[in-house]
DNA sequence: GATGCGTGGGG
DNA sequence: TCCCCAAGCAT
């Protein structure tokens, strides 16, 4: 839960998680859909199918007890250098690095590294500088004291200098270049799409939609969309043509405020999607689904439609 | 090596 | 309001 994501962001996750799937058997053991549903607002959702998947080969190849060494938790989905670092070395104390982004950030300022963190060639220098620092017997303590250190005092903007220990040993600090460092080049940013919601009734339920399994928000279920932002995905030509069947039909944007009041009506019972005629025929399957509102809970929902499940 | 993959908080 | 970015991994 904790790879990119913020303690704070984790921790009602991670206490409500626990509760659902107190061992390992018990998330072995449970459905796919439960899993993800549980995970659902959390962001990176390969993460929850890859735990998943992970846990289940811990219970039939391990007998349940996660493995200690370092090259057998990388066979596990999901457990990178750094997270099978972490475990080796926190959980049974292993001499092994976990280099985080804490870590690197810690480095890059402490030796003065003026290159790209987010590049191997420095993860890998930080790696055998944390190597080097190493003290037989005293990873877990070492390690976790790294990343603390960096979450708490070396912090990514305005560093606590004033109350660091390291003051006097930091390059950066020396070098005035505390604030500058550590350098983080990424690619090009992203690019925004718009898109229109359709909130579709028929008596009881509701038109929704499951989105593939790979890719963005994988195998969340959702609300169907089209692009706004383009000729051929237009939300409005799409009222107007729906409104031309005579068919009362919702198309919103994606800002929650307004969702809410979609859902105060009531009142939509076709949608179209993709320029394909969707209509009370339509048969379920695996991607669509006509949903009895009470049912809402059950399914993992994509993103800040997860969030408008309670106004239903 | 570069890119895709979420979300929410803080400056 | 906008931008940055946070205990990475898979492809």
């Amino acid at each position: 839960m904790l790879q990119q994501t913020r303690v704070e962001a984790v921790r009602p996750y991670y206490e409500n998680w626990m509760e659902h799937f107190p061992t390992v058997e018990a998330l072995a053991a449970a459905d796919g859909d439960e899993v993800l549903r549980q995970w659902q607002g959390l962001g990176y959702y390969s993460r929850a199918r890859n735990l998943h998947d992970s846990v289940k080969e811990v219970v039939s190849r391990y007998g349940g007890r996660i493995p200690a060494e370092k090259s057998e938790l990388l066979t596990l989905k999901g457990i990178g250098d750094y997270t099978a670092g972490a475990i080796s070395s926190l959980a049974y104390n292993k001499d092994e690095t976990a280099v985080d982004g804490n870590v690197l950030r810690v480095f890059a300022r402490l030796y003065g590294i003026r290159e790209n963190i987010l590049s191997a060639k420095v993860k890998k220098k930080v790696t055998e500088l944390a190597r080097e620092q190493l003290p037989e017997g005293k990873a877990g303590v070492f390690n976790e004291a790294l990343i603390e250190f960096g979450a708490l005092l070396c912090i990514p903007k305005s560093p606590k200098c004033g109350e660091c220990p390291l003051r006097h040993f930091c390059e950066a600090k020396a070098t005035g270049l505390e604030k500058e460092l550590p350098l983080r080049i990424t690619g090009k940013d992203t690019p925004t799409e718009r898109y229109a919601v359709l909130i579709c009734r028929k008596s009881h339920t509701v038109l929704i939609h499951r989105r593939p399994s790979e890719g963005l928000l994988a195998s969340m279920w959702e609300f169907p969309m089209v692009r706004c932002d383009q000729p051929h995905g237009d939300g409005a030509g799409l009222r107007h043509y729906l409104s031309g069947q005579g068919l009362v039909v919702s198309v919103e944007e994606t800002v929650t405020a307004e969702l809410k009041h979609v859902f105060s009506h009531k009142k939509w019972d076709l949608a179209v999607y993709e320029g394909r005629y969707v209509s009370g025929e339509l048969a379920e399957s695996e991607v669509w689904r006509w949903l009895p509102v009470e049912k809402y809970a059950a399914l993992p929902w994509a993103g800040p439609h997860g969030k408008l499940t309670a106004c239903l």
